[in-house]
RNA sequence: AGCGGGGUAGGCCAGCCUGGUAGGCCGCGGGGCUCAUAACCCCGAGGUCCCCGGUUCAAAUCCGGGCCCCGCUACCA
């Protein structure tokens, strides 16, 4: 048995997130956790909202709200999105809170006295009628190469030249327009080149990152680390703890990282062992798994750790950050200003969370980006979960109850096909519990759905049909082996459609708690069938219509309400 | 521009690391079965494996060059 802290990515509450933001960070981790506690390990599955920073306190000001306010009701709502998701966090919390604030700055406190800090003064623009830093791409202006008119700070939209806001001609706030002035302020920052070496190695060393976090952190190591600055010029944020930085706060990206510690440490203390967390994340044994998307993978893979080793190197180094590539929609790429795309509210208006987990799982973008249409999206749901599996799964429960009492049959007589079988689905039931513990929860679901597909061949070869007529005992043997795989099934499915797993597990009448190991276990005969009734249904052509005009009457609905959390569907 | 990923049948994707008759699913054509949610099973048609060159007895797979698509580039998070 092994301890493991789970953590996805920190959504950054501004917005609610959306299906790409769902499978990168939190389903993903919630699969994986639910996968580990079915073997049995010591889960400690966390997350937050990421509340602070620039974006979050303009739109905050602009829409005459405290930061704190709008950031923690929208808090409220995605927490409550992910429960209606069945995330099975053990805590979702949030960056606004004591334990965290105060675990942040004795953190960077202690990597200051260690000697990895060091600062700098710069110039840097800031708008006076805002009274406010600005971002690079809080300013906008004229591109200085192609002469678009809205070129963002950071770079032209038009051309895709990178630039310095220094560059932008006729430059003005992204907020209110007025010209932004230039200001001389001090930061204090990171020095990771005094790092990079650990790093590097434990980078290189690593034999668990997925290729594309090793490929891009290999590739920033190669180019060299360069300091950054942790310190931002913003109100709403935890108050920098430098001597010397009073009015700073702690750049969001430092300090959100910082949750994965906090929150575990809150989650014992609320359940007054506090003292518990230090077997996490103070634990050589212990493992520590991220998932994020591949926007995310510096942040995880290299300032994280290097935090973590500038702080004293007493913490838990980070086993892996399983990062995920994009998911598209339609073939574009999701975009909230376009409302490209899919969010977590609507979509529970639309399927319930297993139809939407089994989806995303089954093209989780793992290798490349992936496209979710809603051509493929019924595909997999009417073809794959519901005809594959779900059918298969009534073939064997309906024929048990019909024709062998409702009770699981004994082993029977078994011919060298049955057992035969029972080698193939163990195989790929196997096989799935060698992706699983490699965190190809893609590679994982498609095994699981090759079982149904074997047992589908099965049935139809034996005909048990017709071996009832004359063979019972034969009989026997083929429903015996076809409900075992079905625990396989349920067991294997249960981190992926939690809904349907357990709802199956208790139609097949079994008593014991759904655990990993019980798909080994063979079927105890005599045990009584619950009700039988399809496990999933489809999903035609017509209703996706339908449900798309709902989506745009919900969004009009939203349109016309003027704060954020007002318009998440609940 | 630099870095990373990708270009395989009408669609989506696996195979490429560890070269050796090109695989899966959907769709399409034909057949079978009737336990099941008009579901399931079998057979078949369909491919210049982006292009050019090289290595090799043999290349989708390795090497070089080119074209195209996507992402990232660290002060949005």
């Amino acid at each position: 048995m092994g301890r493991f802290v789970i953590g996805s990515a920190w959504p950054y509450v501004q917005t609610v997130p959306h299906l790409g933001n769902l499978i990168g960070s939190v389903l993903s981790a919630d699969v994986y956790a639910r996968y580990l506690r079915l073997r049995g390990h010591k889960v400690v599955f966390v997350s937050g909202s990421d509340m602070h920073g620039t974006p979050i306190e303009v739109e905050a000001i602009q829409l005459g709200v405290d930061p704190a306010e709008y950031a923690s009701k929208m808090h409220q709502m995605v927490a409550e999105l992910f429960r209606r998701w069945n995330i099975s966090f053990d805590l979702y919390t949030h960056t606004h809170s004591e334990t965290h604030i105060k675990f942040a700055q004795d953190f960077f406190l202690k990597i200051y006295e260690n000697g990895y800090i060091f600062t700098k003064e710069e110039e840097v623009p800031y708008c006076p009628r805002d009274k406010i830093y600005l971002p690079d791409r809080f300013i906008i202006g004229k591109c200085p190469y192609c002469g678009y008119e809205r070129a963002r700070g950071d770079q032209c939209e038009n051309c895709g030249r990178l630039l310095d806001p220094k560059q932008l001609v006729e430059p003005r706030c992204a907020i209110c327009g007025s010209k932004p002035e230039w200001r001389t302020t001090r930061h204090w920052y990171l020095d990771l080149r005094k790092l990079e070496d650990r790093i590097r190695r434990y980078v290189e060393e690593n034999p668990h990152l997925p290729q594309n976090a090793k490929e891009m952190s290999l590739g920033m190591l190669k180019e060299g680390l360069r300091p950054r600055a942790i310190t931002r010029d913003n109100r709403w944020g935890i108050p920098a703890p430098f001597p010397g930085a009073e009015g700073k706060t702690i750049y969001v990206w430092f300090e959100a990282v910082l949750g994965y510690i906090s929150a575990v440490i809150e989650h014992f203390r609320r359940l007054g062992r506090e003292e518990e967390w230090a077997q996490f994340w103070k634990n050589p044994e212990a493992r520590v798994v991220f998932f994020v998307g591949k926007d995310n993978i510096p942040f995880h893979v290299i300032i994280l750790p290097a935090l973590l080793l500038a702080n004293g190197g007493s913490y838990t180094m980070p086993t892996t950050t399983a990062s995920t590539e994009y998911l598209l929609y339609e073939g574009d790429k999701f975009s909230k200003s376009r409302r490209w795309g899919i969010w977590i509210d609507e979509a529970l208006q639309l399927l319930p969370p297993d139809y939407w987990r089994f989806v995303l799982v089954y093209i989780r973008p793992e290798n490349r980006d992936t496209n979710f249409t809603w051509s493929v999206a019924l595909e997999i749901i009417n073809k794959v979960m519901n005809d594959d599996v779900g059918n298969y799964v009534n073939r064997v429960l309906s024929f048990i109850k019909s024709r062998m009492g409702g009770v699981v049959p004994p082993p029977g007589r078994p011919a060298p096909e049955d057992e035969n079988f029972i080698a193939r689905v163990t195989e790929l039931f196997k096989k799935a519990e060698r992706h699983y513990d490699a965190i190809e929860l893609k590679d994982a679901l498609h095994a699981l759905v090759e079982m149904a597909r074997e047992g589908n061949r099965y049935l139809n070869t034996r005909a048990p049909w017709d071996l009832v007529k004359t063979d019972v005992e034969a009989a026997q043997a083929v429903l015996h082996r076809a409900y075992w795989s079905l625990k396989m099934l349920a067991v294997g499915l249960a981190p992926v459609a939690p809904d349907g797993a357990y709802q199956l597990w208790r139609m097949m009448g079994e008593s014991a708690e759904l655990r990993w190991d019980e798909a080994y276990k063979p079927p105890k005969p005599g045990a009584a069938l619950g009700e039988v009734r399809p496990l999933f249904r489809k999903i035609t052509e017509a209703e996706v219509k339908t449900l798309l005009q709902k989506l745009e009457e919900l969004r009009s609905q939203k349109a016309a309400r003027k704060f954020p959390w007002e318009q998440v569907i609940l």
